[in-house]
DNA sequence: AATGAATGAGAGTTCATTCAT
DNA sequence: AATGAATGAACTCTCATTCAT
């Protein structure tokens, strides 16, 4: 058999295993998986695919893990950060949400279930990435003097989880249904957090320091 | 042996597997959990986890659509409601950080995968009773004029999402390490969306509603 | 199905399968016996042989210190025991051969391979046994004036060695084919050792002392 | 790569992956041993391996046979052979016991099982290469008259045998602890077999003829 | 209702062997 | 001769589920 022996032959077909699993993984879930499935249909024999990852689990960490680079790679766009600072939460999301739109198959590695410390420390890595690039974004806006400081770290975490949330409910709870609706008013939270105007129509107190753990 | 043959007893009989059950799929995940490890831990036989679930998956299923339960039920708590409007989204949310604190050896089963059909729906009815009462409190917000009119049913979602996403990062991901940090954050995004003020610095231009899809 | 709960239900039913896995191990050697196969000749599910033993290891152990114990308890038999003197190495002797010829289709288990301590641990227990009934034989005859003193517990060793390398040979190797040679130069050899004459024809020097290590 | 076309170059690449073979079934056994170890041991890629050697099998026959035929080798040294005749067995039994001793990291493939006729075939011929300097040793002392006559071939794989199940006590179950013991044991009986006095201490009845087969 | 021994389908994984280079 | 990536058959072992008691 022609073998492929080039670095790049070897990433090829790691890169086809992962691509197999993700799809078969969406489809059916974890447990539902076989190695079997996955072999065939990335082309390759069972044994095949145990030369390029230890076992069933690392295929679906780095499954799952490579969608989230995905979602990182895209928010880097050039494009994206050099439109004019008031449209770029707009178009983060719209990017992300197209992307998920393309790709509503594979949406269900999206959320997985962390097992081990290794496994975690991969998601970490890889939702880092984007947090980096959303985290980064905001710091140079403060720079800038475009945004008030705050915890750009946190703000960027809890902010892509939003989104993450969002996109959740729309691809995998809502099968796409709501797209509109859902993309929209997760637009219109972050533009009015960034830009205003708040929610309250009288201009309410801000709401005391003191008031914390009220309850 | 002593039979329980009252309601209350079949219930508490559930009950107890489900909570067993949640501890174990915690700590070991789905698949590495067994019958016969739910079965020890409720102090029952395995036949018998079979008398009260159909099979494995109806008892994780159970087992995560319970813990959003609490948080539903939590929510509602009137002395929340009750508190003058703008302190009752910190409430809530502090709110719910604390269920997790306290069950923070739990937060796994938080985040699920979901497998079925009928897995979704509950899933979807369990989730619903929580946005369900984040729901209520916005629209009564705006009936009671305190609130600009919007979407509160797909807003209670995606801000639901957050907070979901804000605890499984600081709980599962970050093991409670910047509980404060995450927590404040969230609050504080919250605050803004609802009472201002926006974090640009300057009045910016609202973005235009032109610019949609820009990119 | 029946399900027999009884304490000799289950010792049967774990016997079972050590009989079975006796004679397929002896068949076909350790590594070409399947699990089915051993679960199909005793008449239970694969599952069930789990039930009794850890692994496969597991079993061709039990299976293969069984047949040492068949040993040691024909040995004790009092009929060799209460025999004269003189007549006792030849009956013991004949005995063991006896059994051999009778189960000679399951001598091949009499060979292992040991690969763990606590295999060893099995296995000396096992062999023990044989010893220590050839042991106290020679002890009582030493006390009884009968025989000289010397290390008895080395010597049963050594002579239980010697018996089960000959029936090695003998079943195994030979495939039972110079049964007779081989017993009766196994009884000649203990009987010159035990009450002479020895096979030098001149008295030699006993090998002095001094000698030891000469090469 | 330099590669050696000579004889002795091919010889000794076969001979390179015996040795790394015997050292690796000995510590590990046949099952837990893979012709990828055996091949990195051997510093040659694993399918080298499959040009000098069928299958893993005959790895593990030629391995564990070649092992015999060393102590063959040993046994015929000329400095045992024109020893005095009464130092010759403690002389030959020391040899092995000292080769073992220097080897008793290997000394586990020394007990085989032995599986197709084709691997029964190759031990016969190995022990015979043993029991042949054995045997030929007892009749040449027969025809000098130093011996009475008896069945010498069946004699030498009887002693042999015992010899060679007492290295395996000494070494593999004892590893080493009881050697002195063991050994010199071993010699006492050999040379009590051979020269006296016997063990009885009052001159017994040669046991008759006619118990044969009593009990 | 409760039990838990028994089941057996099925999966992950290994690894001897091959063969194109 | 030498290589080692690829193969895929076949194994052990697990465990959800059943059902006679």
């Amino acid at each position: 058999m022609m073998t492929d022996t080039t670095q790049e032959g070897i990433q090829s077909k790691k890169q086809a295993i992962i691509e197999a699993a993700t799809g078969i993984f969406a489809k059916q879930g974890y447990e539902d998986t076989t190695i079997a499935q996955i072999a065939a249909a990335a082309g390759v024999a069972v044994g095949t695919v145990y030369l390029y990852f230890h076992n069933k689990r690392e295929i679906y960490t780095r499954s799952s893990v490579s969608w989230t680079e995905r979602l990182a790679l895209a928010l880097q766009d050039p494009r994206i950060l050099s439109l004019p600072f008031e449209q770029v939460p707009r178009a983060m999301i719209e990017t992300v949400f197209r992307l998920c739109h393309e790709n509503s198959n594979m949406m269900s590695v999206f959320q997985v279930d962390i097992q081990s410390a290794g496994e975690l420390q991969q998601h970490k890595e890889a939702d880092g990435a984007v947090t980096d690039a959303v985290d980064s974004f905001l710091r140079s806006a403060i720079e800038n003097g475009q945004l008030a400081p705050f915890d750009t770290t946190t703000y960027a975490k809890v902010l892509f989880g939003m989104v993450h949330s969002a996109l959740f409910e729309c691809f995998c709870v809502q099968e796409g249904r709501y797209e509109d609706a859902i993309r929209e008013s997760t637009i219109e939270i972050v533009e009015r957090l960034f830009f205003g105007p708040p929610l309250a129509l009288v201009q309410q107190e801000a709401p005391a320091q003191h008031e914390k753990g009220a309850l």
